[in-house]
DNA sequence: CGCCCAATGTAGGCGACGCCAACATAACAT
DNA sequence: ATGTTATGTTGGCGTCGCCTACATTGGGCG
């Protein structure tokens, strides 16, 4: 076997394989969205990264550990696809709806990441990842409370109203990908489920 | 359908066990309300009811049969349950927010099960399945048009209305499960959820 | 009355999984 | 050079779903 000393590191197997953590991320966010966090394994993420199947205790505690790692970073991603949606509207309500719409867009577009968010799966690690989705729901009752700045239901109590906001939305998303209802045919499912969000949208 | 008429009906082992099927979904239901769907193993309930390992195989084509079967059982428990939260009130409206309320207090009651059916785990069994849920949604869409016969936000089509509701107390219940949001502290989790869907009920 | 058969339960095995323990190798600091 | 440590490997244990025989039992039928 060839030192991994050269500088090109075209293909021999490097003993130490470098970044074998954010290789198997990498593979297991793949599968996830491809498969579900069900079929998301670590022995065969290490097959796939071309290492021994107990490799990847060097790096994730536990099979749970690797999912929490890869919720973080759907949290991420979800917070950034709300935060990115009030780019293209101006009045603090629509801004509000987009985010709404872009919830809805992201468990449509990624289900597999989406369940994980919201299955329990991942333990409740109370540091990193309770922040994460924290920062998220914050994102919203920030959006909610600038809609009230301007007397849009000011009456309400911004953190309810964030959490019934909230709520609308999640069930929405989750029914969709649920399967149990499906917009008819010729409707795209955005657009049928945001319609439905929007009969109650305050 | 007496056969089993021995005259020792202490516990003998009724070669034939007689009712394995039921056991095995009396014994699933447990596990599923305790520890979580994850946890139901075919394996594990054929030696709690005392039978060989591949013995539940007679009754149930695979694992997914048999959470197939629970949740049946658990659209059938819902729908009871809504159903009944209906006759303490009297306006119709009344009677739809009872059955939000009755919805919420499924999921908090019997998380295993309202997890279940929500997880997408139970294969898209085209027959027996959807319609479990259909007739669940189906009550639903009753109870709304009941309301619009009085005039009740009647300018709404009534199965967008049902939806929408759906999303909103579906999503609530979720929430409330995933505990990322928990009540204050002295606050009931029911009540706490209940004001939720509240702000946004129509 | 007795026999056959289909329903039901058993035994053994295969492959995949999570995870543990013991060991090997490479990277790096001294 | 040397020894410590991060990283990867081998082998193994126990559980799981599910497959292929094979055994038992009771009801239907001659």
């Amino acid at each position: 076997m060839s030192p991994r000393t050269s500088k090109a590191p075209t293909k021999p197997r490097p003993y130490h394989h470098g970044g074998l953590r954010e290789e198997l991320l990498r593979l297991g966010l793949s599968v996830l969205e491809s498969h579900g966090a069900s079929k998301v394994s670590l022995r065969d993420l290490a097959t796939r990264a071309g290492v021994s199947k107990t490799a990847p205790y060097r790096h994730f505690a536990d099979r749970e550990a690797l999912l929490s790692a890869l919720m973080q970073m759907g949290w991420a991603a979800l917070r950034t696809a709300m935060a990115d949606a009030t780019d293209s509207v101006n009045s603090p309500t629509d801004k509000l709806f987009a985010m709404g719409r872009a919830y809805v867009a992201f468990a449509l577009e990624r289900p597999g990441m989406y369940r994980l968010l919201f299955s329990g799966e991942g333990k409740s690690l109370p540091g990193s990842n309770c922040s994460e989705s924290d920062d998220s729901f914050a994102l919203l009752v920030g959006q909610i409370e600038s809609c009230q700045a301007t007397g849009w239901r000011s009456e309400v109590d911004p953190e309810m109203l964030a959490l019934s906001y909230w709520s609308l939305v999640h069930g929405a998303a989750d029914l969709a990908l649920e399967g149990l209802v499906r917009p008819p045919p010729g409707v795209d499912a955005l657009v049928f489920w945001s319609r439905i969000v929007a009969v109650l949208q305050p």
